[in-house]
DNA sequence: AATGAATGAGCGTTCATTCAT
DNA sequence: CATGAATGAACGCTCATTCAT
């Protein structure tokens, strides 16, 4: 079963990610967060009963929030074309890892601690695979596809090299035209993407006519 | 010039490694690794001056070993064919990152603090980056690939999938025949490389006849 | 503007000025103080910020104190003859130097590190100075006294002599008829006044009739 | 019975009686004294046996030095009229003492723990309680001195006097004309002379003629 | 006779958390 | 419901000292 959040456990989840994402999980205070939230250095283990806890709290909180939002997205691609499909897929996610890297950012570095919380993520993960292998499958079946790359494999190649742009930025942004702080996530994420788009396209033997 | 590390000091570097990217540098306590190394916790200040300096140590010389190695390996596929060439470099990036996954587990996120260091990782991926560039506009020079794909963006793929695989191993390996421990890691190598090999040679446009 | 302290941030400044003057600020260490208070190790740090900044409140908090205090003394003495004002201001420094032994004891030796807190000695310092100047000046014109030494000569003999009586216990004590720890300091206090009464008026040239 | 001292241990002293003066027994490290040295720190522990027991030696070794000297010096005014031998024992003590200051600057402060020790300066003081007593009566008995204060006072005020200088430099420098490092001891040291021998020869009933 | 590597204890400080209000 | 004072544990580090050589 899982927690309804108020209003003021909501805000101190978007303040503590923010921080969190930045300096880690150990390298973020709880007096830190509260600091910044501006609230009682107590209230996070008043909230939320501990730091641990709290990190278990927003990682299931955002992972939740993400959840509701991919059913929203999968709604509005639900009949398109296969290669339509793909498209907003690898638009969406990485459009979401670039919205969201605060959270994504932490979420495999940081949970070392919580297993139990791992599931969830697998769960989310699932969705896609399962999202992907349809895609696939269908673009096979009409012939739009020609082969069949392991929808896993797939999204290893998407998550993966989204995040690694996100991480290294000072790598990557050598590489983007416009460096300053506001317009390089777009362009940066604009080159990854379609970088993606033409690798994903390439392996699945897109037939553009 | 660099430092030279004494065997005791290489033995130290090597347990801090793998305890810091399992547990992150600032969740790892000097305590622990000393702990673990069976010396006294007053080691790490003595050797290196300190957690911080250590830790710079630690990027120095594996950053180091891997430039060696790299080297190394650049030779011996200096005289073969742009395919076997860019064969063997997603094979030889992967392997180093399942080897050395330690180091790299934390390289990017760790290095918070010290930017100094984050230049000569970025000098690192640069080599790579130049290479891939040679493979790929040789290759498209003698007609065996057809496309130019951008050398950052293929590096950026080859990095990227392979430490999300390493990073999220209880989602891998639901898709992986053998999960225990001893072949787990061999069973996702070949799997990430295979998934690489093809995804890569198709963006390029390989012609295989 | 002045740092304004709680009952309990003067409790452990009274127990860490006793521990300091007798051992030193180096030689004290804040487990001492604390265990000592009856309090938290990180009390300190809680209250003070650090071991110094306690430290410099320590300085701070008791010079303010003896400003006040000699501001009343003052005032009591303004309306005297200038022979019955020297013999008291002499009676006061020895006083307080003997009541707050352990402030003084350590106000010259700990003090190393913040000359900024210095100057504030200084100007307390010179507060006797020019009280001094003036009882002299007046005492002179008034013809009570013949000769006019200068004033800050006159009071390094009042408080070098009376610490170098309370730090060299062990070797004023043995001019002195009552030994046990209760009336020592009482008779080394008489004492040493007498002879600062009498070597003061000496060599102010006082015509006692 | 007395240790004698190699050459090398009275080298380790004199850097070590340097550091500690200026910064304190507890400030002062083992590291420092060899680092200044320019010895292996294991050698305090090898030479001394520890730190504790060096302070210790060192206080002995300038006892001793101090007491020979004023041996010598005693002879040397044997035979002069009692206001020549008293002037000339003010002028001996506090040059003495501006000149060993690094020695008397921590002698009573930092033999805090090793009170076998301070018999050894207790016996020392009373050669010079001995000596002044002598003067005294011989003065009076002569004439030449009209009261006859008590030696351990006359002491008392010689010495006060004088350590306040040294320890409060920047009290006493706004009285003295020259300020510059190298002129200023002198300056202090011929004041603080002049303010005791009138102070002293005041107390005594000086009757010049 | 002297070294330098290594130790264990203790340092000042910060941590997440608790508790009385 | 929320606070802020207070706690004990752990932090990275430096200390005087020891020990094998």
């Amino acid at each position: 079963m899982r927690k309804k959040f108020t209003e003021k456990q909501i805000y101190i989840l978007d303040v503590a990610e923010e921080l969190i994402a930045k300096q880690g999980y150990e390298g973020t205070s709880v007096r830190d967060i509260c600091s910044k939230a501006g609230i009682n250095v107590a209230m996070i283990s008043y909230y939320f009963g501990s730091k641990e806890k709290m990190m278990s709290y927003l990682y299931q909180y955002r992972v939740l929030k993400t959840r509701e939002n991919f059913s929203e997205f999968a709604d509005t691609i639900k009949d398109g074309k296969p290669e339509m499909q793909m498209k907003e897929i690898i638009k969406y996610i990485v459009g979401q890892l670039f919205k969201y890297n605060y959270f994504h950012g932490f979420v495999t570095q940081e949970l070392r601690h919580t297993d139990s919380v791992k599931n969830e993520l697998l769960d989310f993960y699932q969705l896609f695979v399962r999202k992907l292998d349809d895609v696939i499958k269908k673009g096979v079946a009409s012939g739009v596809f020609t082969f069949t790359p392991k929808p896993e494999d797939v999204l290893t190649t998407i998550i993966g090299s989204t995040l690694f742009v996100i991480r290294n930025r000072n790598f990557y942004e050598m590489y983007v035209p416009n460096k300053d702080e506001e317009t390089y996530a777009k362009e940066a994420e604009k080159k990854v993407r379609m970088n993606l788009l033409l690798s994903i396209f390439a392996i699945l033997g897109y037939a553009a006519d």
